[in-house]
RNA sequence: GUGGCUAUAGUUCAAUGGUAGAACACGGGUUUGUGGCACCUGUGACGAGGGUCCGAUUCCCUCUAGCCACCCCA
């Protein structure tokens, strides 16, 4: 009996709800998806300006690939025994039958345009940048999203050592110049005719003394699939045997050897400080003889405190259908770097700060503030405004949000003058100023402080302990 | 994909088996031509669905989402 008697309770509390119920049903993100806000853009702007200015510095030029490419680019460059491939492409028919996908990673993308649009032709090593969403779909965790924004960087065509070096360089700087501490792993996992060597010594050596059944059931099937992969593995059991296990380093040919120890004389002579790490191997199938990741110190025991990877993949551009071209590069993982760049709370300056507020009062005053707004606004000022208040009030606290220097106030008594008001928003204190002689007046006043437009940058370390 | 924890205003947090308070933020006012401080005041929330109960925001289940660990990556 109480059930039909408790949809009436329910349904006279929803009639006798004076708040009127929502007409649309709202929305929200998909998951693992993110909004970015204002305030944390700002955030942002400053770690993609640092990225594009060194990005500029080291000759690299910008390019943008479609978001959706063919499903089959990913399966046949980032493989098949992928991860990422396997479980995470947002893959889909589209609608003329297509596979395609949603773009995982960046680099097959970019080695598919250098291919399309014959950049071996162009003067090498080609270099090229991209800032931009990749999707996978994981479990989403903080640090960790559906799409996630990365800043990509390649190098196409210099086989030598020093195209690893630089790139690890480069890495290192953007992390270094935004006062982020840092580790970089590296290691090398050789050419396809000595990592085969290597592989096999591994095999035996799980093979032996029993090992294999002590490994975990993923490493089993690894020891199958992908032997590489179980120096990457966290269980107990078999972390413990890897301090006996051979080292890829002792196995690689000359040439990988060489290769590897010149990268490593670069950083050293560059005091790029870095950590030798055997275990290093990466999850994408591309990769040969230099690998490296960057790590964030002091929380290296999270996997999420990765930062960024890449390395050498001199393999991928002819596999890809392209002449043989050598290659290397790297992704940063943006959003794990903006919150890097939170923790260490550098203040921002605020984009509007020092600027100078036009107040208005009344329609005329409004109109002849707007011209008096365009005209400094083109001299190049950073002016700022709140001309949907009519109050001067509201319009003042606005100034005072914005951290505006100087408040130029205009009303009809004004008007009929021919002059304007000039407030200064530290001391309060007020002028009027003959309105022709305006433009002139706040230059005068600007000429030691500045209060041009620019862009939100950390503040430097002397202003900020001040 | 597996396991654990969590879910209350825009935000950070309370309380309660009888439908909820604060702080900050936001709006209005004290000041119809003057911001920061102060005071007054207003708007605003129990993630969704189901169950137990006279009654559930509170207890139980499912879902969803977030966080953490694993997997993997950035």
């Amino acid at each position: 009996m109480p059930r039909p008697a408790k949809k009436t309770i329910k349904k006279e509390k929803e009639k006798d709800a004076t708040a009127p119920s929502r007409k649309y049903k709202s929305f929200s993100r998909l998951r693992g998806m993110k909004d970015i806000l204002p305030e944390e853009y700002r955030y942002w702007e400053v770690a993609k300006k640092k990225a594009e200015d060194l990005a500029r510095s080291y000759g690299f030029k910008r390019i943008e690939t479609p978001i959706l490419e063919s499903a089959d680019l990913y399966e046949r460059s980032t493989g098949n025994s992928s991860d990422i491939v396997t479980k995470e492409m947002y893959a889909f028919i589209d609608k003329s039958g297509e596979k395609v996908s949603l773009r995982p990673e960046a680099t097959p993308g970019i080695v598919r345009a250098y291919v399309e649009h014959g950049m071996f032709n162009l003067p090498q090593p080609v270099k090229l940048f991209l800032i931009g969403s990749l999707f996978r779909h994981e479990k989403p965790q903080s640090g960790r999203y559906r799409q996630h924004t990365q800043i990509d960087m390649e190098m196409f065509g210099e086989p030598g050592p020093v195209a690893d070096a630089q790139t690890i360089l480069m890495t290192y700087n953007f992390f270094r110049e935004l006062q982020i501490n840092v580790q970089i792993q590296i290691n090398s996992i050789g050419c396809k005719e000595c990592r085969k060597i290597y592989v096999s010594k591994l095999v035996d050596f799980y093979k032996e003394r029993g090992r294999r059944s002590k490994l975990c059931v993923d490493c089993k099937k690894r020891l199958v699939k992908n032997p590489l992969r179980l120096l990457d593995c966290k269980e107990e059991k078999c972390v413990s045997m890897l301090g006996e296990v051979p080292q890829i380093v002792d196995s690689l040919c000359d040439d990988c050897r060489n290769h590897f120890i010149k990268v490593l004389e670069y950083l050293d002579e560059l005091d790029v400080p870095y950590n030798l790490n055997p275990l290093l191997v990466r999850g994408l199938d591309y990769y040969n003889r230099t690998v490296f990741e960057i790590w964030s110190v002091g929380d290296e025991q999270s996997r999420q405190s990765s930062l960024g990877g890449g390395g050498r993949y001199d393999d991928l551009v002819e596999h890809m259908g392209g002449r043989p071209t050598p290659a290397c590069g790297f992704g940063l993982g943006l959003e794990r770097v903006v919150a890097k760049i939170k923790e260490t709370n550098i203040p921002l300056r605020s984009e509007s700060e020092d600027c100078i507020f036009i107040a208005q009062l009344g329609e005329q005053a409004r109109r002849k503030a707007f011209l008096l707004f365009e005209e400094l606004r083109r001299a190049g000022l950073k002016v700022r405004q709140l001309f949907t208040k009519d109050s001067l009030k509201a319009q003042l606290e606005e100034a005072n949000r914005l951290g505006a220097k100087f408040s130029l106030i205009l009303g009809q008594k004004e008007i009929l003058d021919g002059t304007i008001l000039i407030r200064d928003m530290e001391s309060g204190i007020q002028e009027v100023v003959d309105y022709k002689k305006i433009k002139a007046e706040i230059e005068k006043r600007l000429s030691n402080g500045e209060s041009k437009e620019k862009m939100a940058v950390p503040l430097d370390k002397e202003e900020k302990s001040a």
